[in-house]
DNA sequence: GCAGTTTGTTATATAGCATTACAATTTCGC
DNA sequence: GCGAAATTGTAATGCTATATAACAAACTGC
């Protein structure tokens, strides 16, 4: 098997049916489909941040912090789904590169909150374009009535 | 905040929307709502799984052994889209719970079929209930209609 | 029979988390 | 106001899943 030049990390793309393999009902479960789908989804993800050290999570904190500047670590955390020393990390990882700032809240001594710098919004502005191109053409595997159908029923299961 | 009684490692349990949090355009990536409803999906999952230590990589391999008897561990790996090394490590793992066993294959001094034991089978019977029970009921958020549905987009969408 | 490939295996490294503990600060009960 | 409890950010530590690389044994093609 040839390896394609791995720009960065693991490369799961998708996972093939194997010829001959029977995989008897784990077509009906959910939990084996999402994941399926999650894959081939994070493959198109991939190509659309490539060059870019950004993973989904560092993606999805970009977007939560330029729709809400001055957020706090620990509500970041929480959007996240994540501990707050995750959030930290992610933070730390975003101020290293001078993507985000944190800047003290006058009315908290505790607290600071997080905000996008120029060279962040800068980056997110690109990624957003690329991103969103790799999910249209990814997605262009389903109708667009399907495509609605899908995110709706992703949500009322999710919710 | 309270925290359940953790049966083993992490539980991510659903990522709540936080109030007052402007998610943007993040509901429009498929990424993100597979993401969110995978995390649903693994809850149940780990509910349908508590006490035994199985994560869903393993419970696929019990399924995966089940209907594949003889099964060697590369082609294992290759159905998992793992490394040759994680679908040793899989086999590892249910080998020293008695769950599976190797066996020479006659006609291939290098490879060794996999191979689930009677404690094997017994257990994925009883896990097979549980998780078929509570994907079940995960699901009955949506009408059978939109299951099926669901299940044939995802299946496109990964395919 | 020899070169190259495949299988299983081991060792090692890494990323992404969670967990725990702690100091500074705020809020709450009274 | 004052002390107790909670909250925020932080640092240290560890764990789990996984990839990667290197290797021996066995197989395949020529």
């Amino acid at each position: 098997m040839k390896k394609a030049p791995t720009s960065r990390g693991p490369r799961p793309g998708s996972i093939a049916r194997v010829e001959g393999i029977h995989y008897a009902d784990l077509n009906e479960h959910f939990g084996y489909a999402l994941k399926r789908a999650q894959i081939a989804s994070f493959e198109a993800f991939s190509r659309a941040t490539a060059g870019e050290e950004i993973t989904p999570p560092r993606y999805t904190a970009l977007v939560i912090l330029a729709g809400n500047p001055g957020i706090s670590q620990s509500a970041l955390g929480e959007v996240l789904g994540t501990a707050r020393s995750g959030a930290m990390m992610l933070a730390d990882w975003l101020e290293q590169r001078g993507l985000a700032e944190r800047r003290h809240k006058p009315e908290d001594g505790r607290a600071w909150g997080l905000f996008l710098t120029a060279k962040g919004e800068k980056l997110l502005k690109k990624l957003k374009r690329n991103v969103r191109a790799h999910d249209k053409r990814f997605g262009d595997k389903l109708a667009p009535a399907e495509r609605r159908e899908l995110l709706r029923l992703l949500e009322k299961l999710a919710g």
